[in-house]
DNA sequence: CATTTATAAATTTTT
DNA sequence: TTTATAAATG
């Protein structure tokens, strides 16, 4: 990052002052291209560009902070601030909440993340009967990504079935059969998941009149990371362009690491087909690497069955050769890559300087105990993060209960939580609370969302004896959380959850220091719905345990999946688990395409060094 | 009859 | 660490 002070080359100096019209700008690994994005914003501002009027999207909420405050160093923070900048997730939200009544969608709908997705397909499957045949049925989390491939990919379910899930082919009527009363479910209860974030901005821009009003919110669109969009991605970009076709994407083929998110290469090579007269610019030149490290990312891109046509070259010189490491066991390589970590440190490396890298969430765990004892700080990035774990997901039930009383798997969820209550008696009250609509009501005048919740409320609700007590201690806390500001709702909740929590889960410690983070995030918003959205689309990724907490401690390493590494650099990387099995991991090495993502993969695991 | 408790099994990568 | 199924319990 230190490296970003000098002055812009020949190539990312066109790419920045690119006038109007599609542009695609090819970057390889370490070429500048945050770098060269930043200035592109800053440039379309000083060209007299109204800042609103710019939408940024990058992979992650973390990417469009650091370029935005990349921009401000230039244009200064008061004009950065107003870009549009974030996810596709996240700014398909923006102009739902308010220009959603065009497709009947409330303004005040809930997100579901994929785990709730995959909840809800599991009611469904259970209540079609669908689990105790004699043939196997796929479970929810498959169910969910079956759905989300259609959706992402825009592919007819039986081509998906064939391509990528081959083994439930024989189930398609069943999983038809879920899918819509999937839908219907979504519909009927005001939720969203993320893949309806895509698809409702898609057609909010072919809606009538509103169509308009949300293409021309924006005179510029930059897109980074381009080739992991994918065609449901797409879809929205040509129509958000419609009109001015000012789009400026920027990404690198060889980079390519979320085709299970449907993402497809395809978007960033056909892109001149895509948007007629596009200009094309190479970014060639990495200020990042060594020509040693570069060496031997070439290499192992080499035997790839797809080329990338493209040459990068350093000016940086040699290096310190790459070392690759045999290690007996786990416990001898946790040893191994403290002693190194250590060892750099000691030659003026700090952590923060360092990282290290993983296929899975899981391969750090050894790792993680080793550090630990010695005392050396770390936060990790991806893997299991806080929102999905258990307790994070209660509390968020009942938050989301409050904020939409029609989301019926919040009510499942919440109402299991009461001592005495089952699924039997959960599925019985969200009945007769009116949770869910019946069909024929749909078209009849907006039905009151309270009326769950004033239902709560009343006596005469068929709650079993035993739970009774239980039941009033959960309705009185929801009462009296529902109107308190949001850090506040949480306290109120905690007092009727923490015994709960103690029953259920156990581990209370760990988990109560989470349910107090969680407190002091939401006690930074003025509003539960704001809150709990943010909490879905951009949850935080440091996942409960630090060796020491990273607050006091100012320097720490870093430990990340390789997927979410992408896009940082470091000094030093020390890739864990390279090893058959693991990199590439088993799960992926069925078809050439598979294994070369793999390759893919451990390429971006090697470049940020 | 529904819930709880016990037992066994499985577990990529992310918005 | 979570999740599906089976037996035990109230």
């Amino acid at each position: 990052m230190s490296r970003d002070g000098g002055a812009l080359n020949e190539q990312q100096r066109a790419a920045v002052a690119f006038g109007e019209g599609p542009l695609l700008i090819v970057a390889g690994a370490g070429t500048g291209k945050t770098k060269t994005l930043a200035h592109r914003v800053a440039y379309l501002i000083e060209g007299g560009v109204s800042p609103e009027r710019i939408l940024l999207l990058t992979f992650s909420r973390r990417a469009a902070r650091e370029m935005l405050s990349r921009a401000a160093r230039i244009v200064g923070e008061a004009q950065a601030t107003k870009v549009w900048g974030g996810t596709f997730h996240a700014m398909g939200n923006r102009p739902l909440r308010t220009y959603g009544r065009a497709l009947s969608l409330p303004p005040e709908f809930t997100v579901m993340d994929q785990a709730d997705a995959a909840d809800l397909m599991n009611l469904i499957r259970s209540e079609l009967g669908l689990g105790q045949q004699q043939s196997r049925f796929p479970r929810k989390d498959t169910l969910a990504d079956m759905y989300s491939r259609v959706v992402n990919a825009r592919q007819k379910l039986s081509d998906v079935l064939e391509t990528s899930f081959p083994w439930c082919s024989p189930e398609a009527a069943g999983i038809k059969a879920v899918f819509h009363a999937y839908i219907d479910r979504k519909r009927q209860q005001g939720v969203l998941d993320y893949d309806d974030l895509l698809l409702y901005w898609h057609a909010l821009t072919k809606a009538e009149k509103t169509g308009d009003v949300v293409v021309g919110l924006f005179d510029h669109i930059l897109v980074d990371e381009y080739q992991d969009t994918n065609v449901a991605q797409l879809d929205i970009l040509r129509e958000m362009c419609r009109v001015n076709r000012n789009v400026t994407v920027v990404g690198d083929d060889a980079q390519a690491i979320y085709s299970f998110r449907a993402a497809t290469v395809r978007n960033i090579l056909d892109f001149p087909a895509h948007f007629p007269r596009a200009e094309v610019i190479r970014l060639e030149q990495n200020y990042r690497s060594t020509s040693t490290i570069l060496g031997l990312t070439n290499a192992v891109m080499e035997p790839a069955a797809e080329k990338h046509a493209k040459t990068l070259w350093s000016e940086r010189g040699t290096g310190p050769l790459p070392r690759l490491v045999t290690c007996l066991d786990e416990t001898q390589q946790a040893d191994i890559v403290c002693k190194a970590i250590l060892e750099q440190r000691e030659q003026g490396i700090a952590l923060r300087q360092q990282a290290v890298l993983f296929r899975t969430g899981h391969h750090s765990d050894l790792l993680e105990v080793e550090l630990g004892r010695r005392n050396i700080p770390f936060v990790k990035c991806g893997g299991l993060k806080f929102i999905e774990t258990a307790h994070v997901k209660d509390i968020l039930a009942m938050l989301r209960v409050l904020e939409n009383p029609l989301d019926e798997m919040s009510w499942f969820r919440s109402l299991q939580l009461v001592d005495g209550i089952g699924p039997g008696t959960a599925r019985q009250l969200i009945g007769a609370l009116g949770v869910r609509r019946p069909p024929a009501d749909q078209g009849a005048g907006v039905p009151s969302a309270e009326s769950p919740l004033l239902a709560l409320q009343s006596e005469s609700l068929p709650v079993p004896a035993t739970a009774s007590e239980a039941f009033d201690a959960f309705r009185w806390a929801l009462r009296e959380a529902a109107d308190l500001p949001p850090g506040s709702q949480i306290d109120r909740l905690r007092h009727f959850y923490e015994p709960v929590m103690e029953r259920l889960h156990g581990n209370a410690e760990a988990r109560l220091r989470d349910l107090e983070q969680l407190e002091h995030i939401a006690s930074g918003y003025a509003s539960r719905r704001e809150f709990i959205t943010d909490l879905t689309l951009d949850p935080p990724t440091s996942s409960g345990d630090f060796a020491g907490p990273p607050l006091l401690d100012d320097d720490y390493l870093i430990l990340s999946t390789i997927h979410s590494a992408k896009g940082c650099e470091w000094t030093s990387v020390h890739v864990i688990h390279a090893a058959d099995g693991m990199i590439p991991s088993d799960m992926a090495t069925k078809t050439r395409e598979e294994i070369d993502e793999e390759r893919r993969l451990f390429f971006v695991a090697l470049t940020p060094s």
